[in-house]
DNA sequence: CCGTTGGCAGTACGATCGTATTGTATTGAT
DNA sequence: ATCAATACAATACGATCGTACTGCCAACGG
């Protein structure tokens, strides 16, 4: 047996220098010779680990995903409560836009390739349901006002946030900005909670 | 002299066409052959009409703004008072996710440019924010509650609209789902005007 | 201790890209 | 009628792409 290495960690540092690449030159600036100067390996090795470029592409969009839950979960970590929790999520999906730009922007570049590539798109979909799921399961869980369908609100709440994502993303708006009209949103369908303090986007006066 | 065409129409169909491409396969299938041969001419006559593929990218971008506001701009064409033209204006940009498909896959492809090409990320910011301050004047004139900050609501109005042609796109929702959700935020923030009547994207009883 | 297996780099090759160049047809002014 | 300018097509060319292929080195099993 040769030396053994960590097959599936050496695919993610290549993916992620591929997410890196495609947060940077879009899509089309993606290719293997980058990839792998990126990755600071040789071009073969990248060969070495992917059958071929679409296979590539099919692991950074997983990596994707990945990195986008492994952000919000981090986000969500220490919170009290449902009610908490969602809001931690909804401002960590704002908040994407200035401390995830890499997976935000490759997110936005694989779209449109979710539209050729029936897996990538079906990514999308699982994922979006995901959080919608979510979201709405949250929602339920946080005594919401009595006219508030948990289905919808999530709709609109997954919407609001994705939609300030990229008004951030594109510089229209700051995440400060982003976060309040979140919380406004938010204190308008749960009358019960208070204001939302403490902040997990900006650490607290100390 | 030689023969005489419209310049500037030319130009146009040729960054149709890529637009075309561009939702199809992405901003990595529009090359200049893949253009030509998607317009119907010939890839000489491409070069002829700009002076290269940053050129084309550019007008494309252009052009894909103002089928943009073309659309949105005939959706409000028989608007009856502020109110309904900014539910007309967020409808209309909700129904960009089945109606335009096009525009609003190559826009998100050309995201991913903006970040390489300023000119482009300029574009952007420059369309985002007429939006916004279209948004925020007709929120205004529209008699908000009194606890509507019209600059700030157009920021959640426009951020909610734009994710929400994502969900439409990505088929997580119809659009009748969506414009519901537009409709039921809209009656929150403007309790004066009676529930949205006579939708405009969908032909009415008769 | 040695051979086999897999990590890894380098090169080769056909396809395709963007662009430069050349050629031809057409039209309007002289 | 002729000339010049332009629309348009076709080809050529260098660069780069993705992929295939070859070779070397290291390390575990026997």
């Amino acid at each position: 047996m040769p030396k053994q290495v960590d097959h599936a960690a050496r695919r993610q540092e290549i993916a992620h220098a591929a997410l890196r690449l495609c947060a940077r030159d879009g899509l089309a600036g993606v290719t293997i010779g980058q990839v792998a100067q990126e990755a600071g390996v040789s071009k073969g090795l990248v060969q070495h680990y992917f059958a071929g470029k679409a296979d590539l592409l099919r692991a950074s969009a997983h990596v994707l995903r990945e990195e986008i839950e492994r952000h919000v979960g981090e986000a969500v970590q220490d919170a009290r409560g449902p009610a908490d929790t969602l809001r931690r999520v909804l401002l960590a999906i704002v908040g994407l836009g200035v401390t995830a730009v890499v997976p935000l922007l490759a997110g936005h570049a694989f779209l449109s390739r979710a539209v050729a590539d029936p897996e990538i798109r079906d990514l999308y979909r699982a994922g979006g349901d995901a959080v919608h799921r979510a979201i709405a399961a949250l929602l339920a869980a946080s005594d919401p006002a009595p006219d508030v369908d948990p289905g919808t609100e999530a709709h609109a709440l997954l919407g609001l946030a994705r939609g300030l994502a990229d008004g951030v993303l594109l510089g229209e708006l700051g995440v400060d900005d982003a976060g309040a009209i979140v919380d406004h949103h938010l204190r308008r369908i749960l009358p019960g909670v208070p204001t939302g303090s403490g902040s997990p986007s900006s650490q607290p006066p100390e």
